[in-house]
DNA sequence: GCGCTGCCTTGACACTGTCAAGCCCGCAGC
DNA sequence: GCTGCGGGCTTGACAGTGTCAAGGCAGCGC
């Protein structure tokens, strides 16, 4: 039950809203184990079984949410890049560190959106946010890519500012395997885009 | 697996690592959602609230697993680096593939160690065979970077294999967020040290 | 022999997701 | 106007879950 019309789209687009919103809500304010789908309907102020008439399952609930969170995780990237610096890799690290902020202050959130094995990443809404999320990521990089290099150099951004992010945890200051805490993301960017064969390379780095 | 002794250590371990592995086994057959504690109670033929007695509830058992888990993952990974070519970049993509690999062919394992939210990751056991695994990694990125260096690669290669194999969910196959299929990890990988200043540099680069 | 200490079972509880049945209200047709 | 209908939602039930309390039972020290 997606978006095309029924036919009070209105009423119906109400409760789901709302049921949407409650557990959007439980999952910033409890973590990943807090949204459930009776929790989410007495938040709505609906009967337990009204959420399965508008998603599939549990599961489905999951993805909707998923998709509006993404839908923020992109303006945080976004408010990030607006603030700062117009230099090109100034603008990377605010969006890559939008991306940091955003795992630590939504943790469960961000569980539903990359680690969550129950929703669907091909569900229309949720792709669409994924993909504007991503395109945020991808015009950052932009400035250090040449024509043949765009994807892998998107790609390894994308890859490593997910790994450092999920590796600890949600949290900067996680000790990483070995007890050692990580450096700064901004020095593990440096090392993959100071080197990257680019247009508009950062300044000079070692050789 | 706590090491200190109790009294009858080996009835002890027995039922307890009857139950590792019945969920292990859960857990790669079934996948994430798979693992219960009834279910691994039931197949490690013990009553359902027998687990209560060896571990901290469900947490528990799936930190323990967790464990078990990344010991084989790191010899996934240690297996490929044996059959690759010596040269220094096939032996460190050699162990990112295994780290490819295990995440693909484990999925449900993969997803306890590291994207369980419940999981205990200070627990000496899990901790223990995590920095094992660092390990490997770590002694692949080694001919690559200088001392002042180091901790900053092995941070970029973990994260970046990482997120990497999250972001496609297991298989490699999977598109990414704007539907494009990723380079296979050679390529991203290659952006990252291709250029890194490195005692070793393989084959020249453009600086 | 006795008591004790751990391991484990049994039984119960609240909570979960999901299904089937039915209520209720707004709408189309007459 | 009334009737029939269909979708949104509720109610009620079910199996399955994690967890707790109580107790049985075996092995051990004394």
């Amino acid at each position: 039950m997606t978006d095309e019309m029924p036919p009070r789209p209105e009423a119906r687009t109400d409760t789901r809203q709302s049921l949407i919103d409650a557990g959007y809500d439980l999952l910033r304010e409890g973590g990943a184990d807090a949204l459930t789908l009776r929790r989410a309907a007495a938040r709505a102020g609906v009967s337990h079984a009204a959420p399965a008439h508008h998603f599939n399952g549990l599961a489905g609930l999951q993805t909707a949410i998923a998709a509006r969170a993404m839908n923020d995780f992109a303006d945080t990237m976004k408010r990030r890049r607006a603030a700062a610096d117009p230099d090109p890799f100034a603008q990377l690290l605010a969006i890559c560190e939008g991306y940091l902020d955003f795992a630590r202050s939504h943790a469960g959130l961000f569980h539903v959106m990359f680690q969550c094995p129950d929703i669907d990443p091909m569900d229309p809404a949720f792709a669409a946010a994924a993909h504007e999320a991503y395109g945020v990521l991808r015009a950052g990089c932009a400035p250090f890519a040449s024509a043949h290099t765009a994807l892998a150099l998107e790609t390894a951004v994308w890859s490593m500012v997910h790994g450092y992010t999920a590796l600890r945890h949600g949290d900067p200051d996680f000790p990483a395997a070995d007890g050692q805490f990580a450096p700064p993301f901004a020095t593990v960017l440096a090392l993959l885009l100071g080197n990257v064969p680019s247009p508009l390379a950062p300044p000079g780095s070692e050789c």
